[in-house]
DNA sequence: ATAAACTTTCAATATATTTTGAAAGTTTAA
DNA sequence: TTAAACTTTCAAAATATATTGAAAGTTTAT
C-alpha cells in the first residue's frame, strides 16, 4: 500500500472511530489528518484535503481546540492560522478522558447520587429493586471515576505497566 | 423525590448516557426500565410506559438482547413474551465491554495492523509521521485490548480491588 | 383448517445532526 | 481611514438516524 492510500484509510478508520465514540466524523477526520501531517496545515488546505466547506472546518478545528486535541500557530509576518496536533498518543488519551468525564460522567454520578437519597421501604420490591440497580451502578461510576483520576495524573508506562503487571 | 419521579429521572439519565455513549437513547431507556422493575414486562407494557410504538418497542428489545443485556420468558400457557434485564452491575459492564470490543476495537486493530505494515523511508517526514502515529496508536489500542480481554475474565471485587491497590 | 393472540417487518415519516456558503465580523499593513 | 486577508456566524439545506403503524407473518389451541 502506498503512503496517500494508507493515510487515506487512517483518516477514514480514526473517522469511524470517533463516530462510535460520541466524536463527530468530520472532527475525528481533521484530527486523523494532523495526526499524520509533519508540520501545520492552514483551514485551507483542511478544507481542500478533506473537502469540507470552510465554516465546518472552522467550527471542527475550534471543537478540537476545545478538546485540547489541537493547537494554533501564528507565524510571524503572516495572517493566517496554522494548526496542528499533539500527536502525543498517551496525551491524546488522556485528553479525551478528561473532556468525557467532565462532560458525561459527572453529570450521570450528580443525578446518581441523589437518587440514591431516595427513601422507601425496603419491603416494597419496587423500591428494592431501585435502589439496589441505583446503588450499585452509583458504586461502579464512583470506580470509574476514581481510575480516571489517576489515569489523568499518570505516565503512560507506569500506568500500563502497572495494569500489566496487575494482570501478570 | 417520590419513586415514580425517581425511576423517570434514572430511565433518563441513562438514556442520555447511553447516547452519549453509541447506544441509542430507547435502547437505554427500555434498559433502565428493566433494570427498575421487580419482575418482567410485556412488549405491551415497556411500549406503554415509555410511550414507544409497537415497532420501536420489538426491535430495541431484540437490540438489548443481541446485546446480552436483556433476555425473555415464556410463562407456561402464555403466549406472551415477558423480559427482564440482568441486574447485575458488574455482568453489565462485562457485557457491554464484549460487545463494544468486537464491534468498534477490533475492526480498528486490523486496519491499524494493516498500515503499520505500510514501508517507507524515515528519512521522509510524511513517512515518518504517519508511521510513529499509527505505531502509537496501535500500541495503545492493543494495550486496552488486553486490558478488556482480563476484565472479561474477571470477578468484579478482584478486579477494582488489584486496582485501587495498583493506585494506592 | 381456522382464528385468536401474539411478533416481526419495513416503507413512510419524523426527528436530530451535520454541513454549507454567503454575509458579517475582525485584524493588520499601509 | 481603507481595503485586503483572513475568521466567524448562522439560517437554510442536506444527510443520517430513529420511530411509527399497519400489514404480513407466526404460533397455538381448538
Amino acid at each position: 500500500m502506498e503512503l496517500p492510500e494508507a493515510k487515506q484509510k487512517f483518516i477514514e478508520a480514526w473517522g469511524r472511530l470517533g463516530s462510535e465514540w460520541g466524536i463527530n466524523r468530520t472532527m475525528a477526520q481533521v484530527h486523523a489528518l494532523l495526526l499524520v501531517t509533519p508540520g501545520e496545515l492552514t483551514t485551507e488546505e483542511i478544507m481542500e484535503s478533506l473537502s469540507i466547506s470552510r465554516g465546518n472546518a472552522n467550527m471542527t478545528l475550534r471543537d478540537l481546540m476545545s478538546w485540547g486535541l489541537v493547537e494554533k500557530l501564528h507565524k510571524a509576518g503572516e495572517r493566517k492560522e496554522y494548526f496542528f496536533a499533539d500527536k502525543n498518543t498517551w496525551n491524546i488519551a488522556r485528553q479525551v478522558a478528561k473532556e468525557r468525564r467532565k462532560r458525561e460522567l459527572e453529570p450521570v454520578l450528580k443525578i446518581l447520587d441523589e437518587l440514591t437519597k431516595v427513601k422507601g421501604s425496603s419491603k416494597d420490591p419496587e423500591f428494592a429493586t431501585f435502589n439496589k440497580s441505583v446503588t450499585d451502578i452509583n458504586k461502579m461510576a464512583k470506580n470509574v471515576d476514581k481510575t480516571l483520576e489517576t489515569m489523568l495524573k499518570a505516565e503512560e508506562s507506569w500506568f500500563w505497566g502497572s495494569i500489566f503487571k496487575m494482570f501478570k
